[in-house]
DNA sequence: CGCAACTAAGTTGCGCACAATTAAATAACC
DNA sequence: GGTTATTTAATTGTGCGCAACTTAGTTGCG
C-alpha cells in the first residue's frame, strides 16, 4: 500500500480513536454530573471502591497516571470530602488514599451509571468485551513500541 | 447482570478506551517529535494536506473540535510557520486556514509516520479497519445519547 | 430601514496528560 | 557508618478539551 493511501487510513483510524474517546468522555460527563465527578476522578473512585485504601503509586500504576496528574486530582477529591490522604508511618514517602464515609456512600449513586453507559454505546455486553479485548491488545502492543 | 458486576465491567471498558487513547497518543508523540507536531496538530495538518485550504469551522466539524481548542492550536501552527490565516472577504466572520510552503513540505516528512504507527499497533490493516468501524459505530451511538 | 436572532471566531477558566524537575525518605553498597 | 542510588510525591510548565462568555459580522423579519 502506498504511503499516501496509508496517510489517509491513518487519518481515519487515529481520528476514530480520538473521537470515540471524547464521545465517551462527553457521555460520562453527563452521567457523572450529579455525582460531581469528572471521568478521570470516576476512574480513581472505581479503583478505591473495588480495592479499598491504596497508595498513590498503586492507583497510578492501575490507571497509567503519574503524580503530575494524580496529585492535583486527589487534592480535588479531598477537598470535595470524598477521600483522605494518610502518609504511611512505615514508609513516609508513601501516601495512602482512603475513602471517607461520603466517598464510600457515593458508590451507591454510581451503581446505575454503567448500565446507562452500556445503553448509550448501543453495543451488547459481548461486543463490549470484544472491543475491550481489542483495545487491550493494541495498548499492550503500543506500550512495547 | 447485577449492578455491582456491571460497575466492574465498566471499570474495564472505560479504562481500556482511556488507556488505548493515551497509548496511541504516546506513540504518536514519539513519531511526531521530529516534525515538531503534537497529535491534535497532526490531525489538523492531515485535514489540510488532504483537502487544502479550509475555514476553521470546517476543520472543527471534521475533527469535532470547537474554536476554544482550535483557535490557540492554529495560532501555534501559525507561529511555527506551517499555516496562514486569511479572513474571508465574502464573509468576514470566517477565517480560512492555508498551508504555507513549509506546511505543505512537511507532508513529505509525515509520509512514513502511518507505517510506523501501523507496525506499533501490531494489527493488520484489516483489523485496523475493523477497529475503526467499531469505534465509529460506538461514537455515533454515543453522540445520539 | 432598523432591530432581533443567529453565526464564526476568539477569549477565559478549569481540569486532565505528560515531561522535567525538586524534595524527602529509603535502600544499597563499600 | 557514610555516601550514592533509588523511590515516592509534589511541583512547574505546556498543550489539549470543553463550557461559558465576548466580539464582530450576517441574516431575517416587521
Amino acid at each position: 500500500m502506498p504511503d499516501a493511501e496509508l496517510l489517509r487510513l491513518d487519518h481515519q483510524v487515529c481520528f476514530s480513536l480520538h473521537a470515540a474517546s471524547r464521545a465517551f468522555g462527553g457521555v460520562y460527563r453527563d452521567a457523572l454530573k450529579d455525582l460531581g465527578l469528572t471521568y478521570p476522578q470516576y476512574l480513581v473512585m472505581l479503583v478505591l471502591w473495588e480495592h479499598g485504601p491504596r497508595p498513590v503509586k498503586a492507583i497510578g500504576e492501575q490507571l497509567r497516571l503519574d503524580s503530575g496528574t494524580l496529585s492535583p486530582l486527589l487534592k480535588r477529591l479531598e477537598s470535595a470530602g470524598l477521600v483522605r490522604r494518610e502518609r504511611s508511618t512505615q514508609d513516609e514517602r508513601s501516601v495512602t488514599i482512603h475513602l471517607t464515609p461520603a466517598g464510600d456512600e457515593l458508590r451507591t449513586q454510581a451503581l446505575p451509571v454503567p448500565r446507562r453507559m452500556l445503553a448509550a454505546t448501543g453495543l451488547t455486553i459481548e461486543e463490549l468485551r470484544t472491543l475491550q479485548g481489542l483495545l487491550a491488545r493494541v495498548t499492550s502492543s503500543l506500550d512495547e513500541a
